[in-house]
DNA sequence: CATCAATGATTGACCCCTCAATTAATAGAG
DNA sequence: CTCTATTAATTGAGGGGTCAATCATTGATG
């Protein structure tokens, strides 16, 4: 196999190995926790803005969030100026449990890059991002 | 956002990036490649065996195996001695349809790889491999 | 040789994701 | 003002994945 098609492989790989045990590590997964981790930093924000930030689609954005709420993590309103807008926030009760769950994530991404420097950490990086500005040019 | 975490975010978006992309481009998804491209290599081999060469759980292998011998790619039978197992092997159709796919594939990953010098890859692909690894050794 | 453990395959329950269709509400054009 | 287009959110269908439980078969042990 050469190593372009190593390449793909071990990308695949590795997100399949990852998620299972992100969730396990951290009580939530990698998703959700991108949503929450949003939802700190900006507040009160509409469902479609969260979807663009996230970079989720809105199907799943939808469902994390109903779920969210059901455990009391989130809160959503309507718009009343425009009610085809949902604005979702942290609840209280949110923002404080989620902190811990930040930590975990901070444990786990550093067992997955042990031993990396922060030079090659960059050059991966900057490499990863090339990788998906070249997906973005991938027009079916 | 911390360079790690955002290495461990680009992995994410790269792969559901790339997954969709992939089975429009080719015609078929990554993992059902996977193992048709290893049942060229090895021509009959037990299910047990194959999860094991492409590092996807038993549960998918049975399904994925299932569809594609539906589809005439694949055909099945028991093994004679021990009918616990079961041994998997390319159709003839299945043998010449997977060609194509294949080329597909080739062209799919030089667009994903693109600009990409050799010494590159290698960087890159060895930094993927030290990842893999650090995962192996998290245990829940 | 009867019983119990290990193995391979399958199935069920459930999570995450995407695309496409649908619903509800607003904005705009005639 | 009415009719159409657009936009946000939701829902349904289906693909991919995992884990845990189950079934059948085989191996081993008392």
């Amino acid at each position: 196999m050469s190593t372009e098609e190593k390449i793909l492989r071990d990308i695949n790989d590795i997100y399949k190995q990852m998620s299972p045990k992100f969730e396990r590590c951290t009580g939530i997964s990698q998703s959700r926790l991108d949503l929450l981790h949003k939802l700190i930093e900006v507040g009160e924000i509409s469902q479609r803005a969260l979807q663009r930030e996230v970079n989720i689609d809105n199907a799943a954005v939808t469902r994390h969030l109903k779920q969210l709420e059901a455990k009391g993590m989130v809160s959503r309103r309507k718009n009343p100026d425009d009610n085809r807008i949902t604005f979702v926030r942290l609840t209280t009760e949110g923002r404080e449990r989620i902190d811990a769950l930040c930590q975990e994530k901070k444990e786990f991404i550093a067992q997955v890059l042990k031993d990396f420097s922060f030079d090659e950490q960059d050059l991966l990086s900057d490499m990863l991002i090339r990788i998906q500005h070249n997906l973005k040019n991938i027009h079916y």
